[in-house]
DNA sequence: AATCGCGCCTGACGGC
DNA sequence: TGCCGTCAGGCGCGAT
């Protein structure tokens, strides 16, 4: 599922072979995403030429002169650069097909995934406007965290995945921050000090950091039709590893459901 | 105001 | 082999 890296990782793949460049068609397969593409995307789009693809929070942005096209992964998109004559699959939503024949493609099974077109800044876009700082900018710091933890009651693992406290901390990168911290999930946000927040902040930007690495080296490049998201080879320490050994202490790893998401610690590692 | 929990959707997987 | 039930999971939204 496209984490923060995933998805910087796809900016970085799809913008050089597609930015300065005008679109000249549009297919869109499937409308049915978890909200409907636009309709009239098709005639918005034709003639633009993209300017720059940013990305804020999950969300990609796609600046063309007119707007902007606002785009989500959910869980099971992706996106590929490829030959606008290449076969279609299952699950192709949508096609961008740029100048040169390149074609932007949308594949996404479980249809969690968005398009949204605006006129207007992207960032005061409703879905966008009360988005907490991007975790790897020097908005993000321990600070943020316990101030705005103060009196909340929240677990710290729900807390840190609030996407109006900080953007971008999926479940599984979650789950690996609070254990680099040494920080139980179950923990009420109010009661995490100054102190721990300050490592919080720290292991969660290493470990995003650390994973855009690692998906940098593994999707080169975005033409080959098996570019894979690199997802599976960043290495975990704790998530999905209920009842193994902990990799530092040999400590058994606890799971539980938290707000109906898998959690994992380690019960000696973690306080 | 903060928190909870639903539902969107499909593929994978386990049981029979 | 095949069918069916269950589960995962981001995230907005309505309910509490």
């Amino acid at each position: 599922m496209p984490e923060l890296p995933e998805v910087e990782t796809t900016r970085r793949g799809v913008m050089p072979h597609l930015v300065h460049r005008c679109v000249e068609t549009v297919i869109v397969r499937h409308r049915g995403l978890r909200w409907p593409v636009p309709r009239g995307l098709e005639k918005t789009l034709q003639g633009q030429r993209l300017n720059d693809v940013e990305r804020r929070a999950k969300y990609l942005l796609f600046r063309f002169e007119a707007g902007t096209l606002i785009l989500h992964l959910g869980m099971s998109g992706h996106l590929r650069v490829i030959p606008a004559d290449t076969s279609v699959e299952k699950h192709d939503h949508l096609d961008i097909v740029f100048e040169g024949s390149r074609c932007l493609r949308f594949n996404d099974p479980r249809r969690f995934g968005s398009v949204h077109w605006t006129r207007g800044d992207p960032l005061q876009h409703p879905l966008l406007e009360n988005l907490g700082p991007e975790p790897l900018s020097g908005e993000f710091d321990g600070d943020i965290l316990f101030e705005q933890s103060r009196k909340r009651r929240v677990a710290v693992k729900l807390f840190i995945m609030n996407a109006n406290i900080v953007v971008g901390v999926g479940n599984i990168y979650a789950n690996e921050a609070l254990f680099l911290a040494g920080i139980r999930p179950g923990r009420a946000a109010g009661r995490v000090t100054r102190q721990e927040y300050a490592r919080l902040a720290e292991a969660i930007r290493t470990v995003l950091q650390k994973a855009i690495a690692k998906g940098g080296t593994t999707l080169r490049d975005f033409t080959q039709p098996d570019g894979n998201t690199g997802y599976f080879s960043i290495h975990l320490n704790i998530y999905d590893r209920a009842g193994e050994p902990c990799r530092v202490c040999g400590g058994e790893i606890r799971h539980k459901v938290m707000g109906q998401r898998a959690t994992y610690w380690c019960s000696r590692c973690q306080e």
